[in-house]
DNA sequence: CGTTATGTTGAGCTCCCTCAAGGTTGGTGG
DNA sequence: CCACCAACCTTGAGGGAGCTCAACATAACG
């Protein structure tokens, strides 16, 4: 059924098997608070078929049938759509502890192809699954909620980053983005965070083409803002990186990015 | 509370006042199949309250208290994201039928202002009468989670929409997605539809100057691909107009431009 | 150790933005 | 009813950011 190895289950293999379980919970936690049984019927409930990916394979082809979600537990992935020309473009980064596609909780056929941007392992969750685990943990429904919203105010992000800005302002805001997504489930730090990706699909999820992408980031290299090597990106200077975007995290509502509401007006 | 009008329960004043109240059952009726009493309480539960708003009205504002989703009955709205310089920029455009920004219904302050783009009449949901609604009538739970990944996936598009392409492609990829959500509520048909919004914010939604739109819009029009006249928008050129964007409608998930309904169950 | 994908750098060009200046429309108040 | 104002629409000229094409360097990978 799948081109790519299927474990078995309640696989605790790769590097930190049980840690990587819990990134999911830790993310759901940020939203709502999770009963420390709840807790414990998720984490379960993702040990149940998980899977190991290659860089470049597709996890789901858009159009494919699909009655299963999956939670990223190592490695990024990215949901592209077909393109008239060219390579397909990525409308979304998937990290660890993200759900990749919760339109399959309802709808019968994928509308992106999701493809794996690093090694990844992913839990996979029968819809029929989360549908029992809601029915038990009611708050573990509303996470859900909380999660698809949350993706849906990523993409709200992105839309606004590709409308506005220069290539550089893109960029920045993007990594921004990235490590304020990346330190709420305990994978980033001040210094930096790890980005296994190419700096061509990075480039592709801000709308740029690869070699104006080398360019903006040799430029960041540079100016000794930031520093990307071996697959760790080292933020240098933090706060010329977020002046370069007037980056907000208050959008990705994370407990502790959402202190002190803001009053900005409309027009 | 309200800088608008509120007009009183169960109005039923404005243009077709009990029409304008089909559309959301319309709509979510493309994505389940509704029973008549599911069908009748919701458009009951729209009346609750109701109010009509001017052009330009932000109805809500990024950062704001809520506690309450909307619905539009009639005119059009956008989500607005603060930028760093210049005006909002635009992140979704709410058609009638449409529901705003259902984020509200899980988070307790808005990530986006809602603006209207031309006089709207909006109906208000209350949290608590959707999650009664929901209690009494599942598929209406169920027909929620369609409607939020509608607009996820709607969103998908936007930035695939934006990532690539030219102006002309943006345009007319917009284009045929408005026609394409107003078909599905009755509100197009292959000749054109009702576009009630400035030029400079169609132009706007798809990441362009307001000089650029024009030029764009005129090539449009010069090459008899469409028509734009007192707020209504001919389609001269069906064919022509899809061919510029390479326009796929099977990201809407409309009943119409699916293979086969499905009968999937909700979290 | 070849092969392939990715990173790096350069030159030229194009599309779109910027700035600028009318023209048109709709609404408001005298 | 008309003058006025504020949006919006329209059109032009010029410049620059980023795309395209092309070549090579480097790293990943069997």
């Amino acid at each position: 059924m799948f081109d790519f190895d299927l474990n078995g289950a309640g696989d605790d293999s790769g590097v930190n098997g049980r840690q990587a379980k819990q990134l999911p919970v830790r993310k759901l936690g940020q939203f709502v608070a999770l009963p420390a049984a709840s807790q414990q019927a998720l984490e379960q409930s993702l040990s149940a078929r998980i899977v190991t990916v290659g860089r470049s394979v597709p996890i789901i082809a858009a159009g494919d049938a699909v009655n299963h979600v999956f939670v990223m537990l190592e490695g990024w992935a990215c949901s592209a759509r077909p393109a008239m020309e060219g390579r397909p473009l990525i409308v979304a980064l998937h990290l660890p502890g993200d759900i990749c596609d919760l339109s399959a909780l309802v709808r019968p056929q994928a509308d992106c192809s999701v493809i794996a941007l690093s090694p990844a392992r992913v839990a996979l969750l029968e819809r029929a699954f989360v549908s029992t685990l809601v029915e038990a943990h009611p708050v573990c429904g509303h996470a859900l909620w909380w999660e698809a919203m949350s993706a849906a105010s990523i993409r709200g992000q992105w839309i606004a980053r590709l409308s506005l800005g220069s290539a550089r302002a893109r960029m920045t805001d993007l990594l921004c983005e990235l490590a304020a997504r990346l330190r709420a489930v305990g994978l980033a730090d001040d210094t930096g965070f790890d980005l296994p990706i190419s700096q061509l699909d990075l480039g592709r999820s801000c709308g740029l083409t690869p070699e104006h992408t080398n360019r903006v980031l040799r430029k960041l290299r540079d100016r000794r803002i930031i520093s990307w090597e071996k697959g760790h990106l080292a933020i240098l200077d933090r706060d010329a990186l977020r002046a370069e975007s007037g980056f907000d995290p208050g959008y990705l509502n994370f407990r502790e990015s959402r202190a002190a509401p803001d009053r900005s007006s409309a027009p």
